[in-house]
DNA sequence: TCCTCTTCTCGAACGTTGGTCTAGTAATCG
DNA sequence: CGATTACTAGACCAACGTTCGAGAAGAGGA
């Protein structure tokens, strides 16, 4: 081999310093290059450890140890890295890998979706934007599939895959939505007079939201079993 | 300074050009004062024309005639503003002068909600704040009172306020949510071995929507009312 | 060994945003 | 008339998403 290339005093550690124990063997390909998937797994993990507020894309490119503007090669925008973000979570929603009974599998499901956005408080915030991924895909054909099972057909069906969807959704939204639970608690005992009512039922531990899910749930579905045709 | 009082060149109408003649009469006070109120209804106004996209501080007090910075004298933040719009449209509610039968309070109230929130599209998104604003207090209120009359208390009074209050939110969320209906359509029908329920269940018109939000409605409805203690 | 093509990375910079600071002006009150 | 209060504009700041063009790394061919 050259030693000729003496002094290896090459700013860059390329083209100089022949030397092969000076160069790191294959650094660049040593880590996997940046991936879509890597992109969003960290995604993800920053939303859950520092909030929405702090996904900036300069941000998001430091934890990964790239420049900021390289995400752009992956990723068009930052809503896609959102999109992409909110759907991959829902990939954590369990999905039986045999239908059973029709109803337990609905009830199964959309408590597991309601748990994985309770563990993403960042996700309803971002439901307000068209959910065309594969994994919310997969898991509302699952959903419509349990009712068509049960005996949905026509407009019932649309009717109870949109009803049950759209209850888990505002279901997690106003959970994550409400800062301390206590504020708005105070909040409303302060004017107790402008609402009674409201002041009456007092204040919900940990808990009693569970619960309160559970029995609309419930509720909910045999309303839609009851009407069904 | 400026010692060139000469011609009404003056850059600014104050302190140069003493001639009353070239002064507007009293054109400070002609227009009302900026006040909370006139910022809220402009930067509702604001929104329903031109979207969420484009409310920003300055281009919200172009529209007022205002500098930007003025704003901050009657708000706090941006943050202020939106949940000052977002609770002065929930004012729209209808809320019938005297309780009637519970049930049909109920279902006016829900509805409503539902077409103030479409009539309002930006509204939804919006929903992932606290939202503790006299009005939307007030219709909640109103709301489990109704429901108290009903026959609920307890937990199933908790129960039916949040269901049928989250079942509004989520389904104006997701009506609003979709971009052009047809491209999810379309991409669900491009992926018709995949979702093939999903795909049976074809187009739904614009009529079909409300259709489906009542029927849900009464399901919803029965179905608590059926679990009631 | 040299050249080229594609894939991937990045620094610099642009335009815009929410928010603040400075420095006022008009009306009002004592 | 002087001081106080209500209100406002302009300049400024740090931070944001995004664009642009310059490149480095690896594969393949001759």
């Amino acid at each position: 081999m050259n030693e000729s290339r003496a002094g290896g005093r090459g700013g860059r550690s390329s083209g100089v310093a022949g030397e092969v124990w000076l160069r790191e063997p294959r650094a660049y390909r040593a880590a996997p290059p940046l991936t879509r998937d890597r992109i969003v797994a960290e995604a993800v993990a920053l939303l859950d450890e520092e909030g929405p507020a702090r996904l900036t894309m300069r941000h998001l490119a430091e934890r990964l140890g790239v420049g900021s503007t390289t995400l752009y090669w992956h990723v068009r925008t930052k809503d896609d890295v959102l999109d992409l973000a909110l759907d991959a979570i829902f990939g954590d929603v369990p999905l039986p890998a045999r239908p059973g009974d029709w109803a337990d599998d609905v009830r199964g499901l959309i408590t597991g979706w309601y748990a994985v956005m309770l563990r993403h408080p960042w996700a309803p915030g971002l439901l307000g934007r068209p959910m065309l991924g594969p994994n919310v895909l997969a898991r509302t054909e699952f959903l419509q599939a349990a009712l068509a099972r049960g005996g949905f057909t026509g407009v019932d069906l649309a009717a109870a895959t949109h009803g049950l969807a759209n209850y888990v959704i505002g279901s997690a939204l106003t959970r994550t939505a409400g800062g301390p639970e206590d504020v708005a608690d105070q909040h409303v005992r302060a004017h107790a007079e402008e609402y009674p009512t409201l002041a009456a039922t007092g204040h919900l531990g940990e808990q009693d939201w569970d619960e309160l899910f559970r029995r609309g749930l419930s509720g909910l579905l045999a309303g839609l079993t009851g009407s069904r045709a």
